[in-house]
DNA sequence: GATTTATACTTAGCACGCTAATTATACATT
DNA sequence: AATGTATAATTAGCGTGCTAAGTATAAATC
């Protein structure tokens, strides 16, 4: 028989632990104000610049454009953004921050900084430094950049 | 003003990103060999063990009953376990392999492998060494602990 | 022995990812 | 101007995670 791999023993498979598990944890946090985990991405986006095309937010976020589809349709349902199709391009539609959209920046941050300091709890300071880091090296792997955005 | 963070500094952001990056990137290579995401998992448990009951899988996986009652049918449906009640308690339903689901293994472990290298890629012996080690603090901080079953 | 409580599984329904397919509009080409 | 192609948004449908609620069985208690 062939030599049999130890999933446990590979970075994917905690990768994938991880993962879920801080999901779970997202969620959970961003519960507390009223908010489910993909939607403080798109309201991160909005925050850097207001009014950007649904096709514009799906490439800065690196998701589907269906996905940012649904994710604004709760978005709105809960009044943080609003829809402006009449531009200057039919096919498009602009999103905005509402005033409550704008607002929620405060508890979004303050939630984060609970959430960011539950995963790393268990890290000392060189740690997180260095996990910083290599996140973002994988990220480089996957996305093959390291900000967002180059549309419009 | 309060000071405003730099969400893209912390962790969680980035870990949030890499976390979608990783499971799209599993998605893609499982489905090469005709499985899912999620399904390798439970696979692994019964690879370790056959013939657990959902409440041990669930325990196992640190999943939801019903989250591993749904990837139950879809490995059903395609032959790779088997269900059977009939036991010493007629609540629990054990989950046994079939034969291609034994012989799955190696299919999997050879994409593992795949899905590990491209994971990894853009990192250094020592790079890897110690994101197995960081990654493994995170696990034990969402899950309190580093293997897993204790059940039955 | 009858009632209560706990356990195991299932169903329904939601968020977040995706792909494939539709619809509508814009742009390019002839 | 008409046809063809590209772009933007949407809908439908699926897997993976969840919670809440329901059903059936087992165990415990009175």
């Amino acid at each position: 028989m062939a030599t049999l791999i130890k999933f446990e023993d590979t970075v994917s498979y905690l990768l994938a632990k991880v993962t879920t598990a801080f999901r779970n944890s997202l969620e959970r946090h961003m519960g507390e104000i009223g908010l489910h985990g993909g939607q403080i991405f798109v309201l991160l986006e909005l925050w850097k610049q207001d009014g950007l095309r649904q096709v514009d937010l799906a490439n800065r976020l690196v998701l589907s454009a269906p996905t940012v589809n649904k994710m604004l349709k709760g978005l709105i349902e809960i009044n943080l953004v609003t829809r402006s199709r009449l531009d200057d391009d039919a096919r498009s539609t602009r999103i905005y921050l509402t005033a409550q959209g704008s607002a929620m920046r405060a508890d979004v941050e303050a939630q984060w900084l609970e959430l960011e300091e539950s995963c790393l709890v268990g890290l000392t300071e060189t740690e997180r430094l260095v996990l910083f880091e290599l996140l973002g090296k994988l990220r480089t792997t996957y996305t093959g950049r390291n900000d967002g955005a180059d549309d419009e």
